[in-house]
DNA sequence: CTCCCGATTGTCT
DNA sequence: GACAATCGGGAGA
């Protein structure tokens, strides 16, 4: 939607990726993401640090290790949508999904600094909490993201590939130089995978904890 | 159906 | 550093 200037030029809105960004695999994909920005309505955020989850029977940590399920289907779908899942009981992750439709693969979206909306984001992380929080801390984590920026399963399969309230935009690429990888965060499969990428030196960035298994 | 555990986080010691 | 919160997915009987 183009937006009239004072003097009669329109500023274009950022123009969402294109879909042919997210049809490559996860792992080409996610170093590739940081820097870039994910705008949802007056949020928008520049990710710092994602993790990638491959196709189905090669990943044993991905959702979608063992075939298509309800739950994941939106991972099989086809490239450029939100997979958002429920966990632990009271937490939502947001993914991108990657690969043509048919393959199950993603990108988690695991933390990034929040460059618009910041007053939105910081009511709707400290709704229900008395503690404050810190503007590096808005989506300093998956779940923390995922309240950012406002998602639930409602947002589950939606397109971020089009113009509108949703979409990836281009952002600032981050040179390959800054970008630091190593393995995912809290998966007790696949360890060895450095699928996680980040900005280096970001404050925005998780603090990375390795899988503990549950206690009894 | 039962059982186990999770791509987490906030709070307390 | 330890641990509770809280519930649904997926495996197996």
């Amino acid at each position: 939607m183009p937006v009239e200037e004072h003097d009669g030029h329109s500023l274009a809105a950022p123009a969402p990726l294109a879909r042919d960004f997210f049809d490559r695999p996860a792992h080409e994909i996610a170093p590739d993401l940081l820097g870039r920005v994910l705008v949802h309505g007056p949020v928008a955020l520049r990710l710092t640090e994602v993790e990638a989850y491959g196709v189905p029977g090669e990943d044993p940590a991905s959702h979608t290790y063992r075939g298509r399920t309800p739950r994941n289907a939106v991972m099989f779908g086809p490239p450029g949508h939100l997979y958002v899942y429920f966990t632990y009981g009271m937490h939502f992750c947001v993914n991108l999904t990657c690969l043509p439709e048919g393959t199950g693969s993603g990108i988690l979206l695991r933390a990034g600094e929040v460059i618009s909306g910041a007053g939105t984001a910081m009511a709707r992380r400290r709704a229900g909490s008395a503690r404050a929080v810190r503007e590096v801390d808005l989506a300093r984590g998956p779940a923390r993201l995922a309240v950012a920026l406002g998602f639930t399963l409602e947002h589950n399969g939606l397109d971020v590939c089009v113009p509108g309230s949703l979409f990836v935009t281009e952002g600032d690429p981050v040179v390959a130089a800054s970008i630091r990888s190593g393995p995912r965060t809290g998966v007790s499969s696949g360890k060895e995978t450095p699928w996680r990428f980040w900005i280096d030196g970001d404050p925005t960035v998780s603090p990375h904890r390795p899988h503990v298994p549950r206690r009894r």
